[in-house]
DNA sequence: TATTTTTAAATAGTAATACTATCATTGTAA
DNA sequence: TTACAATGATAGTATTACTATTTAAAAATA
């Protein structure tokens, strides 16, 4: 038995599904591996459709422009996430091992997925820490986010909200609490390596580190049996 | 009697000073109205040079390229609050209320000071909240920390690290913390105002909310009295 | 089977961007 | 007086981010 996953991706954010086509997935496989190699801001149709021996003009068919294939692969990736938290916390009873199995996922390095044939979800981990704020830190987020383009990462959110509440429902800022968890899963690890000085782990590119830091953050704020 | 705040700028940010020429503060004034107004990517040194009256020439003899010039202001900014908060916590003993004078002057809006005269901060304030992290989300983040582009930034972030470790010596991520403080005070903003349902604070736009769930972070990491 | 219609690929073209280079002019310091 | 630094004016280039047109292949219909 062969599993594959397929992520039902916003219709908003292609022109034409790349997932159906031959060549818009070898556009989703290979601009993870350019974006990754280039940075975006040195990303261009162009490069990409000399990669795969198209034109570009063939990937213009696909995404409007780069922003949206950003945003697309972005969003694909926080769609992953929920369902591979989803998976691991599936069987778990308490709120506090599913947010600490959480916090493990949001911060450990990723391995390639075997499910998904035309994504390296390695490759595609390392773009979001770096290149992931980029889909909404833009003059047109309140558009792009009425297109809900946003969704799978604000569902990630609520999810993990829904979570934080669970353990403690009288805590006030549920929301609030997981962005944070999400972001600084992130930047921490970016800070760490390369502006090791933001953080308290040295240079040494341990993930535990970024772990030990968020569930200290996490349970002292769910958790705070008296105050000074 | 007068006084006037001057920023010493590190000189790998700049080709020629523009704080030394009517020109270059012409630059810096125009620069920080117009990528509030238009956004960093939509910014060009042409818009620019159309605006002060001047060529595009005439401004890359000022700055290498647009990213050098958005370091520059928002390096400026971090100088500027370090300086903020340094007035601002200077006579207080407590540690602890030090901190929760940063947090109020970290999450709350900003009115233009007038001890500079060709910086809005307002303006900039808003820029650093939806671009600031464009300055280190680059390709290039490591050659520019070695020329110690991002040094002000750091100082910041030390400055609150070392005032966190006053308010509890045992606590073993002060520098995190910090960087987590400065980086969501600008984020829960920006959250707020553009995707609200990644926090607490609908879409009311009151800078208290941020600051209410910033101190709870804080004092709940620094003091954790029990744990489950 | 031939013909039409749809779909996709290839080619070409454009306005704007991100620069670099050159040379003339003006104002200031030696 | 001269020199020299700063600005201004003009031009030019490679690349980027697209659009439009034409051409060819595939699918649907007569």
């Amino acid at each position: 038995m062969e599993l594959t996953l397929q992520i039902r991706m916003n219709e908003k954010l292609f022109l034409r599904n790349p997932e159906e086509t031959e060549l818009g997935r070898e556009i989703l496989l290979h601009s993870i591996v350019l974006i990754h190699k280039t940075g975006f801001e040195l990303f261009t149709f162009k490069k990409l459709a000399e990669k795969i021996g198209t034109t570009e003009a063939g990937i213009y068919r696909y995404f409007e422009n780069k922003h949206r294939l950003l945003v697309y692969i972005v969003s694909w990736y926080w769609s992953w996430l929920e369902y591979k938290v989803m998976v691991h916390t599936n069987n778990i009873k308490s709120p506090e091992i599913k947010l600490k199995k959480i916090i493990q996922i949001l911060a450990t390095e990723v391995k390639d997925d075997v499910q998904t044939t035309h994504v390296d979800e390695r490759l595609l981990h390392e773009i979001v820490r770096m290149e992931g704020a980029k889909a909404y830190l833009t003059r047109h987020v309140t558009e792009d986010n009425k297109q809900r383009l946003f969704k799978p990462y604000k569902d990630l959110c609520g999810t993990i909200a829904a979570i934080i509440q669970e353990c403690n429902p009288k805590y006030k800022y549920p929301r609030s609490l997981s962005s944070t968890i999400i972001e600084m899963a992130h930047y921490q690890n970016f800070f760490m390596r390369n502006l090791p000085s933001l953080t308290d782990f040295g240079n040494i590119k341990d993930d535990g580190k970024v772990i030990g830091f968020l569930e200290n953050l996490v349970f002292a704020s769910l958790y705070p049996l008296k105050r000074k």
